[in-house]
DNA sequence: ACCTGAACACCGTTCAAGT
DNA sequence: ACCTGAACACCGTTCAAGT
């Protein structure tokens, strides 16, 4: 999935005289590297251009040579982080494992990216020839199942929208559910929260292996949807 | 659904002396719904604390006697936007068609307020009372359908993160899937977007229904989750 | 009790000036 | 071609001062 750099092209630095601390050779690819180290490290609320910037010893109009604005920049994040999903299954596996095999590492990659769910959700794939691969390997899968040609990219975006949901959830408190002073005014909700607690299961993990078998179930388990 | 004003209490207005134009007496109902209407007109962008205050014709730091952060502010609008989702199918529909019929009131209502989703997705129930009445109903729902009690919880989660996603997603671009430059490289997935274009249904609708009957059918349609 | 106005500590972004 | 430093037009929030 990782495209490596190729060993052939030798990616020649420019030369930096010695002796002296002197700022990067910006490009997009550094910046977009200082960017994703930066939410790694300090999550998304670290993100900002002064802060790209000073990881870079630059000064932030500096940046505005190779990116346009905030929101070319976390672009250039989701592509990376896009790159880790797996979607190769789709080459190996039966389309019901492979999409669920596929939705896992969807939700987990995501999971460290909540706030950009909502930019993924909008975005045109258009800018991100990754992304377009990967669909064209789930679409392909849906093809060799079977799938008659105009039923496949709505259960393909079904199944994102679920992942994508399901990926906020990870980011919700433990006690999200919690009715706090309105306890007992809620008998049935508490009695079935209770149940779940004592499974010992986050919530959003069960509800996504539930979620999962039951969208993928639903849609590859009946047989009307093939032509 | 709709918690209406009491007529029983006449709510006594302040008496203002005329003549002179004055601001406002400011209180929470007040304020959220100047931030509603705000939201409603202008979108998300468009709320600041600075425009809040404007059309209430007061300072911004006023604002601050009555709300403790614009977190705070967001989350009174929340709670009217929930307020708008339609619980009370649970109580005349059977299970499945209950959950449906949830879904696409609870969906259209997110759609016009997706940036309130990564919030609500993570906003801890206690402090939004209806909210709770909300899962009470439906969890009664399911224990009425014969549902082990720890499988519940799950499965409202579950389809509250197909609601989530699926309400992101109408925000999307009619055209978020066109590929751009990469026309030709993708043949299976094209041709899936060309058959899909052709249907004329929007593809955010197109993958609601499908995902929406596949999740509540998955779930509702098997018979191995009842005690 | 509650509002105003000034101030603070930030944002993202632009742009003339330098090299 | 690309970087710096100053500046701009905003943010949300705090706080002393007023009534």
């Amino acid at each position: 999935m990782n495209v490596k750099q190729e060993p052939g092209s030798p990616a020649r630095e420019p030369r930096r005289r010695a002796g002296r601390p002197r700022s990067v050779v910006l490009d997009r690819e550094l910046i977009a590297q200082a960017a994703l180290k930066l939410v790694t490290t300090g999550g998304y609320a670290s993100l900002t251009m002064s802060g790209v910037a000073k990881s870079l010893s630059v000064s932030p109009s500096a940046l505005y040579n190779h990116v346009e604005s905030k929101q070319e920049l976390m672009q250039w994040i989701q592509e990376i982080v896009m790159d880790g999903v797996d979607s190769t299954v789709f080459e190996t596996l039966p389309l019901a494992e492979a999409l669920m095999a596929w939705a896992v590492t969807y939700r987990d990659v995501l999971a460290g990216h909540a706030p950009l769910i909502p930019l993924i959700a909008v975005l045109p794939v258009s800018g991100s020839p990754h992304t377009l691969e990967m669909y064209e390997k789930v679409a392909a899968g849906f093809a060799r199942a079977g799938w008659e040609s105009a039923q496949i990219v709505p259960a393909i975006v079904a199944i994102e929208s679920f992942i994508f949901g399901s990926a906020l959830d990870v980011t919700a408190p433990l006690d999200i559910f919690d009715p706090g002073p309105n306890a007992g005014k809620i008998p049935k909700f508490e009695s079935a929260l209770a149940a779940q607690r004592a499974s010992g299961q986050p919530s959003a993990d069960a509800a996504f292996n539930t979620g999962l078998r039951a969208i993928v179930g639903g849609l590859v388990g009946s047989g009307d949807r093939r032509h």
